[in-house]
Order: C-alpha cells, then structure tokens, then sequence
DNA sequence: CCTACCGATCGGTAGG
DNA sequence: CCTACCGATCGGTAGG
C-alpha cells in the first residue's frame, strides 16, 4: 500500500512493466508488440529502448517482478494456524480469495514454457528457493508421514497448479456449482495424503 | 501402427496438421508463421488455404486432433490392475514410460490458455468427456474415501499436471536424482489421499 | 497446388 | 524521450 516515490525514470520503468504484464497475460508474449506496450505506457515507441535492450528483456523484467510466487508467498507467509491442517486449509482459502477462481496468476509461467522453452527458468528459481524455505517449516509435523520436505512443498504447490489448471479446463463447463467446494477438496485429500492415518 | 491409405488431399492435410504441430510445441502459436508451417510440410504457402480457411483453423484442428489426452487416454485404458492402488500406481509409471519426463504433451494445452483465453476449451471438453467416464469405473472401490467422482478424476488428472509441470519448473535445476521417484511420490500421496485410512 | 503479389505490421534505430 | 524512418516479415489472396 505504501507508494514510495520513485524518479521519473524509474516510474517510466515501472509503467511500460505494467503495461507489458497486462498485455502478456492478455495476449502472450509474441502477439503483444512494442507498440501496444508503449501505447499503453503512454510513451512513445522508441522511448522504450531507453529503458529496455528490446522486447526480450522486458518478458525477462516482467517474469522476475511479477511472477507469481511475488502474491502468492506474502499470502502463505500471513497465514495463521499453528499445525499442519490449519495451515492447509487457511491457505487454500486465503489464495481462492486473494487470486479468485482464474488461472492468471500462472499465466506468465506457462508463457515462459510455451514462448520461452523455460530458458529464464534457472535464474528465476534461484531468485525463489530461498523464500519459499520458511514455508517449508510449516510442514514439520509429527503427524506428517515420512516424505522428503522438498517433495513435500513440490506437491503442495503442485496441488494448487493442479486446482487452477483444471479450474480452467472445465472450471466453467461442468459443476459451476462445485467450485466453491472444489478447492477444499484438493486441500482435503492433499492433507489426507500427507499425514498419517489417525487412529480413531 | 496401422498406417491407413489417405487419399492424396488428406495427405496433404495431415502434413500440414503436422508440421504445424511441431512449430507449435517449439515456438507457440503466434511465433509460428504460415511460411514456416508450409515449408515444413513440403508444401508452397498458398497451398495450405486450400486445406484450412486460416492460420487459426489450422490450431482448432491441431488441438483436437492432438491435444493431451489422446495420448494419454489410450495409455491409461490400457493398464492393467483390478484394484485402485496398483492402477494407479501402473498408470503412474505407464505415462512416465510413454510420455518421458518432459511437459510437451501440456504445451498445446497452455498455447491454448495463453494465445487463446482457453476460447476452445468448450468444444475439447464435449469431445473429451465421454471418453474418460470409463477411467472413473476404476476408482470405484470401497477402499476409496466418499469424495465425488468427478472431483476424483479431477484430482488425478491434475496431480499428473502438477508432476509434469514443476518438473518443468524445477526438476532440472534442483534434485536432478530424485527424478526416478518423483512420480511415485506423488502417485503415493494421491493415494493415501483418497483411500480410507488401513487399520494396521 | 504454385507464383507473385498485396497492405499491414513487426522489432528496432538514427538523429535530434 | 519523440519523430520518422529502415528492412523484414506477417497473414492472406488473385490468377492461373
């Protein structure tokens, strides 16, 4: 919320990323052009290799700021619940009302995989891994089954992938009257599958 | 491997079909031009508008002709099992086999929901639908916990998405050696996730 | 099914 | 940071 005061370079910056975030996630990467990000910046054309190498380096910008891990960890961070299954659940409905129901905050991911090969791949994970460590400590649970911690952030993170991917694959097709619930079940058998069997 | 007698023009339009699926796995959509799709398919550019009314005509066609599931639909059919456990645990193997451990069989899912908005997604679905009902008899089993069918199959399909996807985004770059048992990690926690609990 | 062409638009740059 | 321009390439078509 605060909006710290940047020079007007910087803020020219900061606007032809946003416009070129917005008309990405819109269009991809090789239907959106130079000129539409710097219409939408509201800068001329040429003014934006004052501030950019080309085109490339922009995506290369956008993907590192914006990415989604930038939403989705503070979310996960302020999640309270002291055990694993609050965690879960909290989680799965703090991200379902931060993010809504629409895949879009995957979208500059699977741009980096369809238009990039997943070439900037390496140098984004390396600007990731370290910040996702406290999450992992969350998992530490005696209730939790005897799984590698690593696989364990994988296939959470993987199982909220799964819900939205799917969500938009036949989110709207079928079961419209589902989705509120659907999310709760991924978190459901997700927790089932992680932790041990409690006897009852 | 039967290799059925094509007249020439059907021919012509499965090459085109073809090439363009290969451009289109490499470079998406909107960076592959009708030239290269042409040259590729041994043919002169103004030659493919006798076989498709455009460049997005060609897409629809590929993506129903190639999309994910009939590769893996087959695959999944095929396995052998009569209880949950081992199907799963056999189709998890059998797709790793087939498939490799690349996401290519996702990427004209994700061209699709990045170039597209997912605006074909409806017409795959009623083609897709009824063909998986019959995975669902599979998981018919009083080991399995009360959870809605189709929230199972959605769930099982999108644990495979989620495996194939941050193999992408990680499997290179961290725990190259743990790729042998990846799946089986995630085919085991889906699992415990849906049984009901053994007592022991 | 090919050749030759269309207007439009692309990423990028020179020069100021 | 803008104006005016570059060569290249785009999707598509006419005509044969």
């Amino acid at each position: 919320m605060t909006e710290p005061i940047l020079s007007k370079g910087k803020r020219t910056r900061q606007a032809i990323e946003e416009a070129a975030y917005e008309l990405f996630l819109d269009q991809g990467y090789s239907a959106t052009s130079m000129r539409q990000i710097a219409e939408q910046a509201g800068i001329a054309l040429g003014g934006i290799y004052n501030h950019f190498a080309g085109k490339e380096a922009i995506f290369t910008a956008v993907i590192l700021n914006q990415h989604p891990y930038k939403q989705i960890l503070p979310i996960a961070l302020a999640v309270e619940g002291d055990d694993v299954e609050s965690f879960v659940y909290n989680t799965a409905q703090a991200l379902v009302d931060e993010l809504g129901y629409s895949p879009d905050f995957l979208k500059l991911v699977f741009i980096e995989v369809v238009e990039f090969g997943g070439k900037h791949m390496a140098a984004l994970f390396q600007d990731v891994f370290p910040q996702i460590l406290p999450l992992l400590e969350r998992f530490q649970s005696d209730k939790v089954r005897a799984i590698p911690p690593v696989m364990l952030m994988r296939v959470f993170i993987g199982t909220f992938i799964a819900y939205y991917l799917t969500e938009e694959m036949l989110g709207d097709v079928v079961m419209p009257d589902l989705q509120e619930e659907a999310m709760g079940h991924f978190a459901d058998i997700f927790l089932h599958g992680v932790l041990k069997p409690k006897e009852q």
